[in-house]
DNA sequence: ACATATTAACTACCATAGTAGTCAATATAT
DNA sequence: ATATATTGACTACTATGGTAGTTAATATGT
């Protein structure tokens, strides 16, 4: 099975329906027995999953004299058809669906497994705030999640960036973090947080293989997650403000300082 | 099983998915046992069930002292997760079925068995078309297709529209047909042709249930099928032009003349 | 030419996995 | 003790992948 195969199956074909359409998309017209032979599909079943292929308009059968040959619908259009579909199965699901749901959910926290998961829950926030963003992000994330970001500022949205790393970011206002020395540096590990319209919230700590990630509207843990990489903004305006000052007044350790000055953060 | 559910089983997922899932919109949060209660699933499947669910991350455990309760995601997100898998699913079908297809096809024909693979062909020729699109329709099918049509209109595609029964459309050139007298309106059925920037064409004939379309990029077919409207159209105008001339001298009974005239159709 | 392979078209049967459904067998709680 | 909660064992149905076998046409060899 190659990797074609592969998605067509995520898209609900069997394994041999895949390989007898990729098949016959390759070269057409053959007959059911020569899509078997191409396809390494035994020729005996071969008839049958033509036949289901026809049935999902995959493929049309061709009559000659005395052999029946199949071609295959052209993959843009198979394609479209089932895109349609599925938007029309998504739209009757919202519909019916927005008449069950229950008042959301405003207390209870949602944990995130797989970093997928993590990037799809991100990337629905981004695409659904309506006034603010403020997010602490490392590169990697920032690099997958800077289109849906560029799109919400583009709607209005007010975006805060707390970044760690390099940084030549277009979006926001955004605030580099002096790596060095962060809590997040530790044993391979770099932390994550966001909140979209101080409604809901998002944090945590991705390392290698480990996700440790939390969701939630819950209000007090909204708030604290704002307040987690707001008064880190802070820290970074005032370290980077009054760095040679501070230093002087105390030495290279000033961290203590992080949440004194506390005004004019853009949101 | 209600509405809902069936629609989410066409998205994948089982029977008792969907209804575990749908009664967890309904109220939460619930333990798995209220779960079963509520939607009628046998409590002795329901664990499985949610555990499915929880794989899928459709429903997130959450741990109290004594019972473990289970919350859904929104549905929005629920939808907007799967939307974004099935389009990533179809973005690698397409990259990768690009490089399988042979050379297209412009020879034969494809028969189109059912008004849907009617509507969503139609659709498709439209929604493709880059330069030109002759149309003969009637009413119900010139509803559906509307919006893809004005849509193609905006891109700077040339409609020309051969319109059964009344009309009002604000789009391309619409020529109305005298229905009455029309071989059209012989047993119940009614003509449908679409020709796409003279490349593909779509032609045939809708009976109370029983289709009986073409599709085809056969060059010939094309031709025949383009020319058929078009005449359609020459006869029209000469009709609307010249009727009380030609019916002084013809009678009635005019319609050879159909062809003779062929100078202006606005394409 | 006649027997023997090979190809083509198609049917039948079996094993496995997933889903729906039933029936106990235990825990745990109040 | 009795309602509530959880697990396990087992049946039935269906879809899928896989093997075997049947029949007819077409080639091939001597």
């Amino acid at each position: 099975m190659n990797k074609a195969d592969v998605y067509l199956t995520h898209l609900g074909l069997s394994e041999y329906e895949a390989r007898a359409y990729t098949a016959l998309l390759s070269e057409h017209p053959l007959t059911a027995y020569e899509v078997a032979k191409k396809s390494g599909i035994p020729s005996s079943k071969i008839y049958e999953v033509m036949r289901k292929l026809d049935n999902r308009s995959m493929v049309q059968a061709i009559h000659g004299e005395r052999s029946r040959s199949f071609i295959p619908v052209p993959p843009e259009e198979f394609i479209s058809n089932y895109r349609s579909h599925m938007e029309e199965s998504l739209d009757m699901v919202g519909r019916e669906l927005s008449g069950i749901e229950a008042g959301m959910d405003t207390s209870y926290t949602w944990h995130i497994k797989d970093y997928e998961g993590l990037l799809l829950k991100a990337s629905r926030m981004i695409h659904t705030a309506e006034t603010s963003l403020i997010i602490q992000l490392w590169q990697e994330e920032m690099n997958i999640l800077y289109e849906a970001l560029e799109n919400a500022e583009e709607r209005g949205v007010k975006i805060a960036i707390l970044h760690y790393g390099a940084t030549n970011l277009k979006v926001g206002q955004v605030y580099k973090h002096p790596v060095e020395g962060s809590i997040f540096t530790d044993n391979n590990s770099r932390g994550c947080a966001l909140v979209a319209d101080s409604k809901e919230a998002l944090i945590g700590k991705i390392s290698d293989r480990n996700l440790d990630i939390i969701w939630s509207m819950n209000k007090g843990f909204v708030l604290m997650a704002e307040d987690y990489i707001r008064h880190d903004i802070y820290f970074i305006k005032t370290a980077r403000r009054f760095a040679p000052l501070l230093k002087a007044r105390f030495g290279e350790n000033f961290e203590k300082l992080r949440d004194i000055f506390s005004d004019d953060i853009p949101l």
